[in-house]
DNA sequence: GCCGTTTTCGGCCCGACTGTTTTCAGTCG
């Protein structure tokens, strides 16, 4: 198994949970968490540093011992502690954390009072009342942690950004005409715009006496009621998602919706900074003893303690403080930045639309240039073009450019990248595009070195302009291909080609943390849609998004550039110079 | 396990909610 950051920070979560289930020292379970965290951000391979003779232990939250069980898993591909932790405890303990109410406290006691190892047997203990008679345990107990195991194996864990997102505008709009409600606001990591988010967080402010913690916890949708105080309350969905609202003071709401939006590093960070200058933040504000210094808004919070505001994609403690202070924050890229979309499907393949609906509908939502990317034949199943179909859509997207006003169309392909790097549809026809676009739909499996190499030789192809959803994950579904992302980054800067990321909201691939590396390498980003039908150019939107959370500014994305500029960027990928293209 | 314009030891963010161990520990975000 080839290295990569993300397998060693793996490794130290697994390393955290163990010890977490162990009773170890908190402080200690953080550290391995934190190190897990740093290494899954970092913009570099720490196997390459290495070889780079760079000493890791100069990396944020790792130290001597973190950085020589680093150096280890990149040596021998796994680490002695994790494999004796594995040892002392039964596999399958940690996903008993997973319910909620039990923490490492309690597996200890139920470990220790009935030899629980997994969650079946603690289901098998529940169901026949052995729970409670452990100490700390009631009936009432036993029967709550029956449930949540009958309910963890049967909702899906996170959502993605694009299912959560409609439901926290539906709630918020709801909780906006509640009596006494003054402000309301999305909050979480659905504010941070995470591809993923686990429950929905909300924040109102509201005088005392509103009627909105009734109101949210007895309305429609409402499956059951978690935890409902005069301040905070857990509701879940039907459909199994949950909802955090939490209730404060005007005066509290920049210091709430600080707080509320984490991420939770990004909060302890700041905490810190507080108190380095001798005060105190929490959700209702900066204090200075019992004096409130800021809070009615985030700006006042960050003001007060020397930083400029902060956009919420980027407070996940991976280096926004040291750029705020250092006043080189960057101005993150916005959706009304694009002004084109190099991945849109036609009916010609598996799109629902037609080229000229597609047109349409792209010039309405402001887009000056499409590039039309069918499919290509390998993919059957979506009706992909051969070179024939190819060349005769070519013709037609030529004659419809002629009728075309305020929107231009690219020809381009989705072509097939194979099992051994080729491309699915001969160079001949390729030639004839404005763009390639290469993308792998199959053998998502290869081992990382050939992966690596099936998309560097894809790469190098004479005809190739943009590397399509890169990883290939689906999220829920499928786990990212393994291959060597750096290496295909600094290859695709060294080729001239670009990276795409399709916003796709179970694709979000490239991820935020790949684009980071590519804006590091130098590689132009190409955000799209891959929109299948007229409704889905909607999908940039996300994929704008994880370009936020991957420190993307507009002169890192190539398509929001005006069409002439990307013209002349991708006619270099497909091998015509300037100097051909006007001689 | 990390970290350090007081430091190589002794800290490590801070508060709400719940259940139950009737004064607080455990869990969560």
């Amino acid at each position: 198994m080839a290295y990569s950051n993300a397998a060693a920070a793996a490794v130290f979560d697994e390393i955290a949970d163990l010890l977490e289930v162990q009773g170890g020292n908190a402080f200690r379970v953080r550290a391995y968490r934190n190190a897990a965290r740093t290494l899954a951000g970092l913009g570099r391979s720490a196997k390459e540093m290495i070889a780079a003779g760079e000493d890791l232990d100069d990396l944020p939250g790792i130290g001597k011992d973190l950085a020589g069980k680093i150096a280890e898993i990149v040596a021998t591909g796994s680490c002695v502690q994790l494999d004796a932790l594995r040892k002392e405890l039964p596999e399958g303990i940690t996903e008993l954390l997973r319910l909620p109410g039990i923490g490492p406290r309690r597996v200890q006691a139920l470990r220790g009072a009935l030899g629980v190892q997994c969650l079946a047997d603690l289901q098998a203990a529940a169901e026949q009342g052995r729970i409670r008679g452990v100490r700390g345990f009631s009936r009432d107990a036993e029967r709550r942690i029956l449930d949540a195991i009958i309910a963890l194996l049967k909702t899906q864990r996170r959502v993605p950004l694009a299912t959560a997102a409609p439901m926290a505008a539906a709630l918020l709009a709801e909780l906006q005409t509640v009596a006494g409600v003054q402000q309301a606001a999305v909050a979480g990591s659905l504010r941070r715009r995470r591809d993923t988010v686990g429950d929905i967080d909300l924040l109102v402010s509201a005088g005392r006496g509103s009627p909105v913690m009734e109101r949210f916890a007895g309305g429609n949708g409402v499956q059951r009621v978690l935890a409902k105080g005069s301040t905070r309350a857990s509701i879940v969905l039907q459909g199994g998602v949950q909802v955090d609202l939490r209730v404060v003071p005007q005066a509290s709401f920049g210091a709430a919706l600080l707080y509320f939006t984490g991420s939770k590093p990004h909060n302890i960070a700041l905490r810190r900074l507080a108190q380095e200058a001798g005060l105190k933040l929490n959700e209702y504000g900066l204090f200075q003893g019992a004096h409130r210094v800021a809070g009615d808004t985030e700006e006042s919070v960050y003001r007060a303690l020397g930083l400029p505001w902060i956009d919420p994609e980027l407070r996940e403690d991976s280096g926004e403080l040291d750029a705020a202070r250092a006043d080189r924050l960057p101005h993150l890229v916005r959706l009304q930045e694009l002004r084109g979309d190099l991945h849109v499907h036609t009916s010609d393949s598996d799109g629902r639309d037609s080229l000229r609906v597609m047109a349409e509908a792209a010039a309405a939502r402001g887009l000056s240039y499409i590039a039309v990317t069918d499919h290509s034949r390998r993919l059957a199943i979506a009706h992909g073009l051969d070179a024939g179909r190819l060349a005769r859509q070519i013709d037609l997207i030529d004659a419809m450019n002629e009728q075309l006003s305020g929107i231009t169309l690219l020809k381009g392909v989705e072509v097939d990248i194979l099992k051994d790097g080729k491309l699915d549809l001969p160079g001949a026809i390729l030639q004839r595009l404005d763009l390639v676009v290469g993308a792998v739909h199959e053998r998502f499996d290869l081992p990382a070195d050939q992966q690596t190499a099936r998309l560097l030789r894809a790469m190098d192809h004479p005809y190739f302009s943009i590397l399509a959803h890169p990883a290939a994950r689906l999220l829920g579904e499928r786990e990212p291909c393994a291959f060597d992302l750096e290496r295909v980054l600094r290859h695709a800067r060294e080729r001239g080609c670009f990276m795409e990321l399709n916003g796709q909201p179970t694709r979000l691939d490239l991820d935020d943390h790949a684009c980071r590396m590519a804006r590091d390498i130098g590689v132009l980003v190409s955000i799209a849609s891959d929109a299948h039908g007229l409704l889905e150019f909607g999908h940039l939107d996300w994929g704008v998004g994880q370009a936020r959370r991957g420190w993307l500014e507009a002169r890192h994305v190539l398509n929001t550039r005006p069409l002439e500029e990307v013209r002349r960027l991708l006619d270099a990928t497909m091998g015509r110079s300037e100097a051909a293209v006007t001689s």
